[in-house]
DNA sequence: TTGAATCTGTGATTTAATTAACAATATTTT
DNA sequence: AAAATATTGTTAATTAAATCACAGATTCAA
């Protein structure tokens, strides 16, 4: 089964809010309680939902736990995947400060630098190794996601770097757009884009 | 004129492959060179190009500095916007001090924060202001965008203050949702979905 | 216990975005 | 200067995503 795109960002998002739910004692949700909490439509939220197989005592709405326990199923690895930031700067702090205060099934697990002052320190209690045991390390502790927070213009080596060493996502913080092979999923997030994006529409709004 | 969303950013990461170009010493460029930039096929370049009207001469490519300066009056404000970042912690202070590096029409001129240990202190040249002021001080200094990187949990309330204040562009960086009236831009960034998007194609690869 | 009301699941339709296909035009080659 | 080649601009076709519309299923109200 291949969900679409949109669909695997909205259930992240879903589970969330229904996690939220739980732990304010509600048991149950209706479509268009969850689609109020996003911006969307009771439709979609069924149809996302749909999509994943599940289906809900009709007119109680969904069984918060039954629906959080099938999103999790669709979207987590049995044993959680490791993850490493590369590139230890302002950007890169912050996240892995970030990721590591949540429990979740992503574990950032090392950091890499090539700046020397850097290398060996703990941040967050994450390592940072040099660069040069890139490959090492990734084997070793069976890194198979990256995130990309070095400066511009060492984004492309770096990403030739994290290919050979065998990385399979990549999450790009570097507002240069990167090649990599098909097998290696690419998500890139470009800040300066979209704030020019917001800059244009409320330059021009639509309507 | 109405711009697909989609265009919009391709653009906005067009100009900055463009402005490359042009240090680099080209003058000209083929749609199929600038789609081999991002990863992307020369007709859609050709189609973005084609909805801001700009046309080249047939057979050179495009006109490097004529497409940027196209491109410039299409997403640009003639006298540029004004952005203020509220929250400066980890992440407010990477943005900050990363947007203010740059020399372009957004200029982040004013941060916001509740922390007195924070307020009046100057983040690469800008200074943070108490979140009491912000009305105040948006309309002195005439700020339109808002980048939000406060805690989760005050995220909505200080939202209501930003749609209060009359802010017409939002750019979140928490990972709540957030609701605002149809006559202010928002674009969200969730740092947790694109993660966990791309974990879920690193564990179920499309093909 | 019938009728109205509420909510889900899904086929059909619409809308938005991308891609294919190709005529028009300029350039180069012979 | 005719033929071959390269590149654009655009119409048409395709694909992906969102929305409409409505048939069931269940509950509630009288
Ligand atoms: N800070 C932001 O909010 C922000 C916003 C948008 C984009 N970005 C992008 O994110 C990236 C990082 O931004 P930043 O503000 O954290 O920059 P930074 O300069 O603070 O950090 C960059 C870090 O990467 C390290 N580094 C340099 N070369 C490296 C290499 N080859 N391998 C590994 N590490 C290397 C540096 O030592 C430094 O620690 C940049 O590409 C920037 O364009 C940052
Ligand atoms: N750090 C990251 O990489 C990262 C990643 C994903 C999402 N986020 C989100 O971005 C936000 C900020 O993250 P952070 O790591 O910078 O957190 P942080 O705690 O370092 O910073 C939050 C800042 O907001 C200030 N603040 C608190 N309440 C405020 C209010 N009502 N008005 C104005 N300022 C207020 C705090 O004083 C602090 O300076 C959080 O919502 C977080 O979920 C951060």
């Amino acid at each position: 089964m291949t969900l679409p795109e949109r669909t695997v960002e909205r259930l992240s998002e879903y589970r969330r809010s229904l996690l939220q739910c739980l732990e304010e004692g509600k048991t149950h949700i209706f479509s268009h309680e969850l689609a109020e909490l996003h911006h969307n439509t009771a439709v979609q939220v069924r149809r996302d939902i749909m999509f994943i197989g599940y289906t809900s005592m009709q007119r109680k709405g969904y069984d918060l736990r039954e629906l959080v326990d099938v999103i999790g199923d669709i979207l987590d690895s049995e044993r959680g995947l490791n993850v490493a930031v590369i590139g230890i700067g302002n950007l890169g702090r912050a996240v892995t400060t970030y990721f590591v205060g949540k429990r979740s099934k992503l574990n950032i697990i090392a950091t890499f630098d090539v700046d020397t002052t850097k290398i060996d320190r703990v941040i967050s209690g994450v390592k940072c190794y040099p660069l040069s045991r890139l490959n090492e390390v990734v084997k070793a502790q069976q890194i198979s996601i990256a995130i990309l927070t070095v400066p511009a213009d060492s984004a492309a080596e770096v990403t030739a770097q994290l290919v050979e060493a065998d990385i399979k996502g990549l999450m790009n913080f570097t507002t240069v757009p990167l090649n990599v092979p098909p097998d290696v999923y690419l998500d890139e997030f470009d800040m300066i884009t979209s704030l020019e994006k917001v800059a244009y529409f409320v330059k021009s709004p639509q309507n």
